[in-house]
DNA sequence: TGATGTGAATCAGTTCACAGCT
DNA sequence: AGCTGTGAACTGATTCACATCA
């Protein structure tokens, strides 16, 4: 039912939501594609074919009401409910990942954690108490969890996916420096910031050196 | 110069990268672009086309060396080289950046960190000491630094990466929840989990609720 | 034989440009 | 007058298919 709009449209819409939810934060409550582009560095015809994928959501003459998209982006993309999440891995990366603030205010909890070193297997992080991976494919037959954070080393991490996947997630994060093995019907995304260092190099390789063009 | 190549083609090369340094690890001298591209999900003819672009890595018949074409990657993207990193932000998020093991080894080094927490300023983590952000201007001026890496609350974002642009840096990793404006020719990547996961969660609201789509 | 490298063909995504609504 | 929504045109990326070479 989904496959007849593009990925790309739906990996923009987060973006569009978010600037939305800024502009309503400052009070503004009417926005053209015009000035929403212009914010995101996009060009307005994008946004306008983007959205009409899915519905007429603006005012010929006007522009598009601020918070009423808002609303119907968050709805399209199913952010008006709470996702549960579990984690596995908790080194220094997900400790991070366990105390980061910007999950929670998006309606994205992490409710379970998983780790196989028996110095942190028991330990509390906030309310989150810290399980043996081991347990980890009973602990999620139990507890109803939407999302996969993976933050354990890279020769552990596909095997972890396996487990992952094989308990019923369909959605993965992936911290580890590994391209993952899933099925087709799993969604995984990678986070790596080295990866994208590395895709930014290419063009900073010739600019002219060690920093400083400046005269 | 480099216009001509398509930016997802540079894209993909540090995975190609990465895989054949997998490949190389466990002692595979040959890969076919059939083999390498089942390892990545991409077709091989993809992998051909990308290549390429820079020249002519392989044998017909036989496929690619292994190291040859790790190091021809690895040149291309210019990371046959160690880049500099200026960190600013020294929070939760800041302290797990500085503490990531995943960019040394790569040739990615944090050599200063900013921050505007006085109990902060002054601190040291590893052999990086924290200076007062006031101070980012005068201390890029003197050190070669080539990547920004901003891990700062949303509302100062913005002026961070201009701070960094005005220092002459124009590659900047961004952790921060926000779209920043930079000029054309600063690149700029994003590296933001609740983005990656909102992109997901479309294609999971559907899927059968939640989890457990088990008999 | 078995793989690469690559023009040609196809497919997908973006932008244009304008009719239509407010 | 001003901005949306959208088919059509275009641009860009992927895949095909085959000549080429080890």
């Amino acid at each position: 039912m989904h496959s007849n709009i593009p990925e790309v449209v739906i990996d923009r819409l987060p973006r569009y939501a978010r600037a939305l939810a800024l502009l309503e934060g400052r009070g503004q409550q009417v926005v053209s594609s015009q000035e929403l582009g212009s914010e995101l560095g996009v060009t307005p015809a994008q946004i306008r074919k983007d959205l009409s994928y899915f519905g007429r959501f603006g005012k010929q003459g006007r522009g598009y009401n601020v918070r009423r998209l808002a609303g119907e982006l968050k709805s399209i993309l199913g952010l008006d409910r709470e996702w549960m999440m579990a984690l596995v891995g908790v080194g220094n990366l997900g400790r991070a990942i366990l105390s980061y603030r910007g999950f929670a205010p998006e309606g994205f909890r992490i409710v379970c954690a998983f780790d196989c070193d028996p110095q942190t297997i028991g330990a509390s992080f906030g309310d989150v108490c810290v399980e043996d991976v081991e347990k980890l494919r009973l602990t999620l037959r139990d507890r109803p969890v939407d999302i996969g954070i993976v933050a354990v080393p890279a020769a552990v991490a596909q095997e972890v996916v396996d487990a992952l996947v094989e308990s019923g997630i369909n959605a993965i994060l992936n911290y580890a420096p590994i391209s993952p093995h899933v099925p087709a019907d799993v969604r995984l995304r990678d986070i790596e910031p080295v990866l994208a260092l590395q895709g930014m190099m290419y063009y900073l390789k010739e600019a002219g050196g060690s920093a400083k063009t400046t005269s």
